[in-house]
RNA sequence: GGCCCUAUCGUCUAGUGGUUAGGACAACAGGUUUUCAAUCUGUCAACCCGGGUUCGAUCCCCGGUAGGGUCACCA
């Protein structure tokens, strides 16, 4: 009866359903099927679940696919769309009306007064879950539940299992609360003649509260995270890390390596927490990762969708990357105010000025020692951190480093949180630099 | 509630019938030529409970407890 599996070919499928932009879950189910197809050789068979009319939206089907793509997880066929396999799924159910597996029946209830139930023989299935072992679970509690609207209307488990048969797949790799839908679904494969495949139940994501991840959790979809500026590289290695480990104390893999040390039996069990501290670590790191000019890239974009490009000098630049552990912290920074000073005069109380338990005095004082530096300095001397730092150091030392840099800072910045006084100064440059020592001085 | 699943630091996890139970994130402390950041070093922090098996259980078995999932003419 089945002659498409002699080959052993081992087929995976990544199913997703386009009613809602693509979950964080399903991307993570997806990318073990992918780790898993990729490791023994197999194929992937991508498929649009999209039975649900009323909620399918052919713009949650374009961000499924601008997902994966985003993630790199590629597949070897489809997209298939269920919706328009209409003609294989009625000829099953025709097959199953005719052999006594299902049958028209009448509802009190419903929007339907006609629907097709599955004919269920009420008995215990047993089947083995690579990640859990034997599950076992009654059917009758099931009931005759339905598999169709009509003949023409099919219901997702029905579908399921019938393109799961006629694509071939060996493999079911899915989400944990995937279980509950196993028994009905061997039951149909029973029914259709088709070979029962092999399950794996990827635990779920979890919210802080340790319950299934959903939107009121806040960002969820990968959409939300690819514009708030991730790194796919850094969501394929969180992702694969949460609820995988294969053993050690290594934590950075590319999508590759993963490939490699992929192994279904050492998945975890039990459901991972997502904690997005630890994706902004892995952020980050694959953020070092890139070569300057993409970073420069990267930051000049952003800045220039808040029209602060020009503004902004690139020997900025370094000290941005510093304080982000994604592009998007850019957006919010920006937002905040947090990096005007690099293209506005500061405002700032005039108390700001003197460091700790020193005086507005000696904050005068040594502010006038440097702006007569600055201004006898050469150009030279303005041409790196370096250089402009051995003007005023020895300074610094001696007359206390604290009463000196502080007072020269909030002078450049206007805030108690910057860069330090040297990077300003080779940022701003000689000449804005001495004008805004010389505001701190007029109002000293 | 029925059924199913799960259980190592706050979080992600490694690990073993005998270990100082390891790493990472976070937190905290200190260094790094003032602050923030980055970075370095260090500190804090876990085997859910009760039985059983065993010379010995975090690990094996049973029970409990807790948490989660699922119970559609959604997928």
């Amino acid at each position: 009866m089945d002659t498409k599996n002699t080959n052993q070919k081992i087929v995976v499928r990544i199913p997703p359903s386009p009613t809602g932009f693509f979950h964080i879950g399903r991307a993570r189910t997806a990318l073990f099927n992918y780790l898993f197809a990729k490791k023994v050789g197999g194929e992937i068979v991508f498929r649009i679940e999209d039975t649900d009319k009323e909620r399918s939206k052919k713009e949650y089907e374009e961000d499924i696919i601008k997902s994966l793509k985003w993630l790199d997880i590629t597949y070897d066929s489809g997209p298939f769309r269920q919706s328009e396999r209409g003609n294989v799924y009625s000829k099953y159910v025709k097959m199953m009306l005719e052999n006594g597996t299902a049958y028209l029946s009448q509802e009190t209830e419903g929007q339907n007064k006609e629907v097709i139930r599955f004919k269920n023989p009420n008995k215990t299935i047993i089947f083995n879950d690579l990640i859990r072992g034997d599950i076992s679970i009654e059917t009758k509690d099931l009931e005759d539940f339905v598999i169709a609207r009509n003949i023409n209307d099919p219901l997702y488990h029905l579908t399921v299992v019938v393109d799961d048969f006629e694509m071939g797949v060996t493999h079911v790799i899915r989400g944990d609360d995937g279980i509950a839908n196993t028994p009905r679904q061997i039951l149909i494969a029973e029914a259709i003649g088709a070979p029962r495949p092999v399950y794996a139940h990827v635990p779920l994501i979890l919210a802080a509260d340790k319950s299934k991840m959903s939107a009121r959790h806040g960002a969820v979809s990968l959409r939300d995270f690819r514009s708030a500026g991730y790194l796919p590289e850094a969501m394929v290695n969180f992702l694969a890390l949460l609820g995988f480990n294969p053993g050690g104390d290594r934590e950075l893999y590319s999508l590759a390596e993963l490939v490699d040390v992929f192994d279904l039996a050492r998945v975890q069990k039990g459901g991972a927490v997502f904690n997005i501290e630890k994706l902004d670590w892995f952020n980050k790191e694959y953020m070092k990762l890139l070569s300057e000019e993409k970073r420069n890239e990267e930051i000049y974009n952003r800045l220039k969708n808040h029209g602060e490009a020009e503004k902004m000098s690139k020997k900025a630049y370094s000290i941005i990357f510093e304080h982000i552990s994604k592009w998007g912290d850019i957006d919010t920074m920006l937002g905040a105010g947090e990096w005007n000073y690099f293209f506005e005069r500061p405002k700032y109380e005039v108390s700001l000025l003197s460091w700790k338990n020193s005086s507005l005095e000696n904050s005068k004082k040594h502010l006038e020692w440097i702006k007569n530096t600055l201004e006898s300095s050469n150009k030279e001397s303005f041409g790196s951190v370096e250089k402009i730092k051995s003007l005023i150091f020895d300074y610094a030392t001696q007359e206390g480093r604290g009463d000196v840099l502080w007072p020269l800072r909030v002078a450049l910045s206007g805030k108690e949180k910057s860069p330090d006084p040297f990077t300003l100064l080779y940022i701003l440059g000689k000449q804005e630099s001495i004008s805004r020592i010389d505001n701190a001085l007029k109002i000293l």
